[in-house]
DNA sequence: CAAGTTAATCGTACGTTGTACGAGTCATCT
DNA sequence: AGATGACTCGTACAACGTACGATTAACTTG
């Protein structure tokens, strides 16, 4: 009734493969699904949340805005589709058996955080639309490796939960700071001024902390640590 | 220029206090920052973040819509100061000496998760708009007391940082599955349906298991044991 | 080849939203 | 009395998402 294109991906028709003559590539690509999220990732990068615009997008695109609507449902779909395939994934082999497996997991959660922060709205699309393919994939994937690495199932779940959450917290915390430095010229100015109700994270100077990867590694460090028997040692 | 009420937050005027005659108290209080910003909370609480429209809330208030403007400069506001409003915390006293500093700390991350769940939307609200004087309150807090449990300076950047993050990443996942039923369904069928390429996590019933709460404070157990030297007997 | 079917594009238009602008009301101060 | 400032709100507008239907191009079926 409502959705015309739902499900599937690849529908793209080949009619522009040159059947007799033409060579020249018509500057204009036609639509496609794969061409309309690219191109909402870039307008994302370069304009933010607010930034994305149905209109602007096909204009981007070269083509009228009621075109994007045949291959998606609506703006909503737009943005869980940008999340999720900023979110993909190619990682070490996932059943590589001569397990550093903790060097899998923390290769793969560094990962996430790094390609988050490489779009920094989308940190802020997570709280709406979790659960996309990719996501799915890692948690999977952070699943297995751990299973494999000897943690009971009983404790499976409090295992991936919790290294789920201190990357998602610290992404989230993290791309806060980047949106605009603005904001962050305003927080710091605030912090500043009310010093005095804020004496300790004035001294150490939280707000102002670059080291950021140096803490999410540490903490990190400390999860695992808590997390998995220390019986690592095969 | 632009801003026509800024910083300070109360200015009410007392014209109302009945001075000669008139007994009855108008059921049509007085617009003021303090009740736009519950009725906000309210609307967000009922209809959800797309619930708040600006005509909406004027009507909850018995108010036009542009009355609204003179206490705000602008929708983003409303929802700046509707999650701040959501993160007070009243909590035991800050300067304790006898320090179950841990009880502490674990009191105020709960609360924190806690107020936040009561209030689904406010996670979604977080990635844009941290830094409001009651977070700081709690980045505050929970900075002075894991320097008065003896975290090294050095340390405390990173021990606070871990801890905010953990906590940031349970709500907001959390929350997300909060949303809206039919998401949650959805997805649980999206994994069910495609349960041969995520096996593992459909094995463990990642999605389906309900503790929560059991696991948040387990992680957080695992974080607190890693961040801090094991010389806590006081 | 003709006629129909399907895939895809897009112009127009509508309803909803945030909010700029300026007029209006009322209490207080000089 | 007049002026000032705090506060309210009706009207209007621009920007947005998108419903609807017309249009075109390619392929299918006869």
């Amino acid at each position: 009734m409502a959705a015309k294109r739902s499900g599937g991906q690849s529908k793209r028709s080949e009619r522009n493969v040159s059947p007799p003559s033409g060579p020249e590539p018509r500057s204009e690509q036609p639509l496609s699904l794969e061409r309309i999220v690219a191109t909402a990732v870039e307008l994302l990068d370069a304009e933010g949340l607010d930034g994305l615009k149905m209109r602007r997008l096909a204009d981007r695109l070269g083509a009228g805005a009621m075109s994007l609507y045949w291959h998606v449902g609506n703006k909503e779909e737009v943005f869980d589709l940008a999340l999720d395939a900023v979110l993909a994934y190619r990682g070490p082999a996932p059943l590589g058996e001569a397990g550093d497996w903790r060097g899998d997991v923390v290769h793969m959660l560094a990962d996430w955080r790094a390609g988050m922060l490489r779009h920094p709205w989308s940190a802020a699309l997570l709280p709406r639309r979790a659960l996309g393919p990719n996501i799915l994939f890692r948690l999977e994937l952070l699943s297995s490796t751990l299973s494999r690495a000897g943690v009971a199932d009983a404790d499976l779940n409090v295992a991936i939960w919790s290294l789920w959450n201190y990357v998602i917290g610290a992404t989230t915390t993290r791309a806060s700071f980047e949106l605009s430095d603005e904001d962050r010229a305003a927080a710091q100015q605030r912090l500043t001024g009310l010093s005095q109700h804020y004496p300790t994270i004035e001294r150490s100077r939280l707000l102002l902390d670059n080291d950021w990867e140096g803490a999410f590694n540490k903490g990190l460090d400390f999860l695992l640590d808590g997390l998995v028997p220390k019986q690592y040692n095969s």
